[in-house]
DNA sequence: GTCATCATTTAAATATCGTTAACAATTTTT
DNA sequence: AAAAATTGTTAACGATATTTAAATGATGAC
């Protein structure tokens, strides 16, 4: 089963560590930082599926937080916590492309439930868990990062594995760059750009023979998928 | 513009009227009943891009009517609005699936965003965005850069589709080039406007089999496509 | 620590696109 | 009708984007 990794920000030792615990119980993988610049550098350096963002926090707040955020990637779900009742700061923070907004002292059942709720939404968890697709006479399983052709099987690596899972489910129609990285990578940058290229590069040379599929370039815009 | 559907059920008439005028005024179309078997009634019979439902209704409450929605389409966003802030009644509506839980008094706005978001993550908003067109026997996907004759496809760059996107849109009026320009290239100065002529070219180019559409130039004004 | 594996970055060759120029055709003005 | 302005079309150019191989960096197993 696919771990799933939250970007936490919360000042107050007490509530995060309840809370962190709580969600790990839940088979979570939870990345905590007591303030916003922290929070910020790791979600610019890691692949995150959801942000849990407090509001007051040292240094940038959760509102400054989310706009950063929602710059590189804007897709990704976030939910507020925070002490703050106002209806004032709630609508703010939907209006920054926030999610939701749950003001404390909050359920941890539904946080978790607001969770998943978003998770399947921004399309995290395939309702259908497929995982098993057919082209032409290769075989790709997901699960396990395997095409199957006649005789031969190749491991995929587990980027290579997502990127084709990915043109799959998505054949037929263009792929912007952005949506791939930030679907893939979690965010977009130039140089995201260039690995995206390189292993496109290898899906293309893995079903080379396959005349049923194949990799588009669209010039300025992405990928798609024909097949 | 698409309008979308809005189920809504609540059976306080004040309360229902004033919603239903203000998203109304936002341009949702909005379906409201005030019991809820006349609401699954509604529901089975046409089609709805989102339910908005009163937990407390006669005849069935919000979470008879909400598990019954699920059972028919497990997809369509479920928010539910209601009196009571018992913890309990909101982790019961999310768990049967709901996708969230307003208490009364709730602000407008934060119904909208809400909305919003919930049609935006379920791909509402840019899924059914018009973005396939009919000519003649023509077809064109803005979205995929496509043109597709009966057996050929052709692949279009991004500017010719934003301006064939742009002249369909605006079918039998004539565009200034000013308009165009400033619309697709962002100003409006001499060269742009004969790369403007070029791409008019290739458009026509294109079409030239086709009699169900012209690309007719208004001299001194602009471009004014006939179909 | 060393090695192996994979992801990222670099760099150079290649391809594509939007723009521009040139000239022909058309329309408008004088 | 001649001159001027505008438009239509083609082709070439330069900027930008893409492809691919190869070098580098990161991570985890042993």
């Amino acid at each position: 089963m696919k771990q799933f990794k939250i970007l936490y920000a919360e000042d107050d030792a007490a509530l995060a560590f309840l809370t962190k615990d709580n969600l790990e119980l839940k088979q979570y993988k939870v990345s905590h930082f007591t303030n916003g610049q922290d929070c910020l550098k790791a979600f610019n350096k890691e692949y995150f599926d959801i942000c849990i963002l407090d509001i007051m926090l040292p240094k940038m707040d959760g509102f400054e937080l989310a706009t950063a955020i929602r710059k590189k990637n804007a897709d990704i779900p976030i939910i507020f916590l925070s002490a703050k009742t106002l209806n004032e700061d709630k609508i703010k923070g939907l209006r920054l492309g926030a999610d939701d907004y749950l003001v404390k002292p909050f359920s941890i059942e539904e946080l978790i439930l607001k969770i998943n709720i978003f998770l399947k939404r921004s399309n995290k968890i395939t309702a259908s868990n497929n995982n098993f697709y057919e082209i032409g006479s290769i075989k790709f399983d997901s699960e396990n990062y395997l095409i199957i052709k006649q005789e031969e099987k190749i491991s995929l690596t587990q980027r290579e594995a997502d990127l084709l899972k990915l043109f799959i489910e998505n054949k037929n129609i263009v792929l912007k760059r952005e949506k791939i990285l930030t679907a893939l990578w979690g965010s977009n940058d130039y140089f995201l750009g260039r690995s995206l290229d390189v292993f496109v590069s290898r899906l293309r040379k893995i079903f080379a023979a396959e005349a049923s599929i194949s990799f588009d370039n669209v010039h300025g815009i992405g990928f798609k998928c024909s097949m």
